[in-house]
DNA sequence: GATGAATGAGACTTCATTCAT
DNA sequence: CATGAATGAAGTCTCATTCAT
């Protein structure tokens, strides 16, 4: 039995990392909190313990976890390199932390997947809805800075390539976590991008 | 109220119309047979009595409505054009369809989206799992005729190709089911695929 | 195995019946929807189906159950008698329904005693503040117009008497409720009445 | 921070204070441990530690704080003055600390008004049922020796004449605690008890 | 062919209680 | 002395399903 403030954080986080599993593989409405509990090797009453409910906790671990992809992300557009660079960067990151990382696979999942369930959560809807604006945002000025300088072909209306790059980001975390086909996908993830890029240089 | 055979059939095409749109708005785990059933304007009954129960009614839904998209594909793929135009015309043709017919749409998301119920399903799992093999298989038979008649760019792996193709309707039909951006999405439909189509061409 | 709107509505009233006695023996809080679903031979699910929720069981209970008492009151203050006998007639009217009818006593309860769960339940608060302000101001009409004949003693204000009448039904249910000395309580109803009547005659 | 034996008691104190407010307030099934603590500021242990679990400190409580109500009537009935005074007096004294004393009231509360709880406090039914026994037979022992000096009226029984005084103390806490209407009522208690003694007056 | 009353399994949640610190 | 992390029993509620009509 743990007592301590130091166990009590541990539970904490086991708790997010079964229930990040536990969601990705099921989906929210599927997922049993005895599932997330079992999982974590603690009982149902732990859970409300540290989140209130079902819906808190899912907001919480949204909120905790979505945050390093945008990081990753937000960290790519800022480097010393070319627009284009940057872009390939961003891709080849956001990429790479879907497939690596199992548990922040799943995590994409509850951001791009569960979609569904944000009805029932206005508070998380308004938070994914602006992170989503904001990126959309940064992306595309760098598209538009690309072109600038001539390194992106011009192609009538930026934002075209921004949602090329949306489109590709959610369409392989969608895929990895379906869980098909999968290895085959994981090992494309560069071609994927090359054939991208190719598209939109000059 | 006399009920005729064709009456029943009314009510069973009300039905399966009905499921497509709250499955595909709300997940299947989330939908109750009474919102299928309200929506159709009967009772709960009326679904027991024509299918039997939820799992059905789903499988049968899907097997109902899932064809059409595959059969778009499928005589895209098989038209009278260069291999890079088939392959233009394959991806127009599953926007259009994703854009331009929301019931499909909603639809679409049961297909790729909702693959988490497919643990319950079996069946179903199989059935979605061969129409996948059998799609990609015929995509990336095209993908190589384009490239030994120079059409697309040799780049190693044709499955990459492939993949990418996959990842772009999944990130499309994805994100139309999300309902965010979707307008801006679906006006970009013809500047993705001129993109994906740039970046392949030889 | 009940089916027909007839059943329905026999079932709801079972409920009903049952609900009072068991929220009036046990008190709001402390009663299981198991509780009152035994007492009316059927189970918890057919109260769901019939009120929704436990509140709303009690609130519908209550306005279903209360509109008696106030009905008896509001006919003995009507009758074509003095105004005293009127009051008499009221009382007795009252301590009578509290005494005979064990079903509407345990309802009693819930008018009076279980006030605290009132504080979950606005709308019912509201609903039976306006109850008690429409009786207190008919009574004290009916004190004064025996006061103006003298067949009442003047004794400053009026709604002192109102008040003791108020005083004494309550603390009869409630005694009764109680279920200690209650015997001893019935048989004293016409006494503690004549008590009251010799009180306040001019 | 040290705690001391005061600290302790201080502790204790104040938890017993809040328990009879909060028990008061929302009854004892309503009541959760945390309810008392918050209102204690302490935590949920501190009960634990100082009163063993729920019922106990309900227990404790009640015998600690209803005794005060019995000495008060017990010593108004001692007084020297005639019966008919005595018993204006407990009236009176009664009333009074129904009114003053919020902390009495919401305990009068526990007292008449929960009984519903009793089932499960097996010993306290017995405790409250001596209490009440003890009580009506001495304040009988008083109307009898006022109607033998010719104090008070002969009206067949005595008894009732102690219910009457019992059904008015019962019906005077209840409504005060019914938090409606408390201050009229407030303000009629010495009316109330004056119709009453005019009732029973020779 | 369709209704809707009722069931019952199983989910979410609350809360008294324990106990290591 | 007191805290608060965790448990677990028990309660409320949901919903797929059955079936008499």
């Amino acid at each position: 039995m743990k007592r301590t403030k130091k166990d009590a954080e541990i539970t904490r986080q086991q708790l997010l990392k079964s229930a990040v599993l536990v969601f990705g593989a099921k989906g929210y409405a599927a997922t049993r909190m005895e599932d997330i509990a079992d999982a974590a090797n603690v009982t149902r009453g732990a859970i409300y313990h540290h989140f209130g409910n079902k819906k808190d906790l899912f907001v919480t671990l949204f909120k905790e976890r979505v945050d390093p992809l945008f990081d990753i992300i937000t960290e790519a557009l800022a480097e010393a390199l070319s627009p284009l660079e940057r872009i390939r960067k961003m891709l080849s990151l956001a990429f790479e932390k879907l497939v690596s990382d199992k548990e922040f696979c799943a995590n994409q999942q509850l951001d791009f997947v569960d979609i569904k369930i944000k009805n029932d959560l206005p508070e998380l809807k308004e938070y994914i809805h602006n992170r989503g604006e904001t990126l959309f945002h940064m992306v595309t000025q760098l598209v538009k800075s690309g072109i600038q300088i001539g390194e992106i072909k011009e192609t009538g209306k930026p934002e075209v390539i921004t949602a090329t790059i949306f489109t590709l980001i959610s369409g392989f975390g969608f895929i990895l976590g379906a869980q098909q086909k999968s290895p085959l996908f994981e090992a494309s993830a560069d071609g994927i991008i090359d054939v991208f890029i190719a598209g939109i240089k000059a």
